[in-house]
DNA sequence: TATTGTTATACTCTATAACTATA
DNA sequence: TATAGTTATAGAGTATAACAATA
């Protein structure tokens, strides 16, 4: 169940592949977190991932978002976007509003029972997360969080360079 | 395009939610990283993650692998690595053989079109992480690397203790 | 003409479980 | 009985592009 990718390159301990490297550790990591989650949101709420991440951007806009921003947000292109909001419509999580001037925008916005239905799911999610980490030095945690935040606007940097990306993000 | 889900839980800087908001910046940071390797990895080689991850696998392994240690190492179901599998032989870049005295046991092996091809494969795969992460500090990237692997070894622990993963890796 | 969102399509991944054949 | 791998199934994510309504 254990990815060994990274150690597909070799054992060498020189820094030539060091971005190598340490990618495929973040990768196997994230990807062996990711699976546990993903379980116990399917388990526990039937809902993924991505559907988790869309009803977390609505929880604190009280006023909903129109659905480019949340696939901005989201890094869902647009056409995901429509069927995953589809779905958790369906589910009662949220409804599609065209109220603006503008007759093309939608806005996604979460009902009541989605906000009480997300408020358990991020309570479990957080409570899992502190259990997977158990143990960590909370300097550790937080080096990470800045040197990870470093790494993130790095690659956005050189993405948004390539043409990569329409927006910039803050 | 950009993941903005750790910024739902809040911008408090206090300890509360430490393993939470690293969580969350891990987990936009790889899939900003993941969507655009995986778009030039199909663009370039029409070949997905995981199946890149399954020839990096086989790369180092000259007598090849069995599908079940083939299965744990990329962390994909027994199911699930026969498709993947089947897909890649389909494109001639692996082959399955029935060789050892117990006739259940199927073994992959790359062919010399699958070695060829993987090391055009892990070369680009590797120039760009280089360039997606340019400019960042060596010591920096060799301290993640690190404190990475130690996330890595707390959750598979959790997880070992919890009876969700079957084998402890090394 | 450009933008917002939808529709359509094709493929892949993911999870689960039943199944075959060997051991 | 247990194990290795396959088959079957259902659901969801992903990428791309064409499209309708509106601006």
């Amino acid at each position: 169940m254990i990815n060994d990718l990274e150690m597909a390159v070799g054992d060498s301990h020189d820094e030539s592949k060091l971005e190598l490297r340490l990618w495929l550790r973040l990768l196997s990591t994230t990807k062996l977190i990711s699976q546990e989650l993903r379980r116990r949101l399917r388990t526990d709420f039937n809902a993924t991932l991505p559907q988790f991440d869309v009803l977390s951007q609505l929880y604190r806009e009280n006023d909903g978002l129109r659905l480019g921003e949340l696939s901005q947000r989201t890094m869902v292109t647009n056409g995901n976007v429509t069927g995953l909001v589809e779905r958790l419509e369906g589910d009662g999580l949220l409804v599609r509003e065209r109220l603006g001037q503008d007759k093309r925008v939608t806005v996604a916005k979460l009902t009541e029972h989605g906000r009480r239905e997300f408020e358990k799911m991020a309570a479990a999610h957080e409570s899992w997360l502190k259990e997977l980490m158990t143990g960590l030095d909370p300097i550790v945690l937080s080096g990470l969080f800045s040197h990870i935040g470093h790494i993130k606007r790095t690659a956005i940097e050189h993405l948004a360079r390539a043409g990569e990306l329409e927006t910039l993000p803050d």
